[in-house]
DNA sequence: TATCGTTGCAACTATAATGATTACATCGAG
DNA sequence: CTCGATGTAATCATTATAGTTGCAACGATA
């Protein structure tokens, strides 16, 4: 299958941070927190612009939530930083031989069952918010 | 995210091919239905062999099911293939600054999210039985 | 209006995983 | 003993990711 990649910790990272943190959130702050380059947080910043999730003040600078705490979950965020081309998480092996009956079918029937798999998982993650993240986040720090 | 490798199926597609082949299965057999490299289907099946899935007859050739059709699940073959570091399939961009009350504490919500959703996609994987997948692919080719 | 911090983005590098391929030692049935 | 098959190392191309530098453009503000 395909395997997540850590840009999605850091898109949920930098949610959390501006949704608790009482300053603006530039790239460089942000970086600080996260311990990377700032032009990887802007991109990921990007796609999270993209997907609607927050809006960025240019020239002045900062990231802001675009959309409630209640109203974003983790299975937005991982739609809107991991680009698989169609969605799947797994791949295939592709141009099975098409003359062996096992190897024409094979595809489809394995593809339904990782289909059924992938529901599964994101349908975990649609139930988390962000609400529900910084909430824990806050009972872990003490208070921010 | 992790990606899951092509491996998965191809592995599936072996899994198939055994179950179902009256003759027998040799590497190169396998690898004209999955057409690819008989290198790339020893590989695979040396990790069904570590998973105690298969076993294969050295010298005379043929790969032959170690277990009963029931008592292989999707979950069981994702397992053997797919050679996560510590069985995780996402990433975390570790090293976050300590010194941030949310970069301290932020992988830890998160990873506690992501495992529950990992399991709900496992549990899937789990309810598949090769007989299953034998049975629809049967279906489908009409008979064999 | 000029300045200065910030964003957006292109270009580049390094690294790792994957898939494919060649080559060869070893096994064991006939 | 022979021959087909396996096991495995070595190599290569491709791709994805993470990180970095450099720079144009934006806009609040002084």
């Amino acid at each position: 299958m395909k395997k997540f990649s850590s840009r999605y910790s850091i898109a949920v990272h930098i949610l959390s941070l501006v949704a608790l943190s009482p300053t603006s959130c530039t790239s460089d702050f942000i970086a600080e927190s996260v311990n990377t380059n700032p032009v990887i947080i802007r991109r990921i910043i990007g796609m999270l612009k993209k997907a609607e999730l927050v809006h960025v003040r240019a020239g002045a600078g900062g990231t802001y939530l675009q959309k409630g705490l209640d109203e974003i979950t983790l299975l937005d965020v991982y739609r809107a930083v991991e680009v698989a081309d169609n969605g799947d998480i797994f791949n295939f092996h592709d141009e099975t031989n098409p003359k062996c009956p096992i190897g024409a079918n094979i595809e489809s029937v394995f593809r339904a069952k990782m289909l059924q798999a992938q529901s599964a998982m994101e349908h975990e993650l649609a139930q988390v918010t962000l609400r529900q993240l910084v909430s824990e986040l806050k009972e872990k720090t003490g208070s921010i």
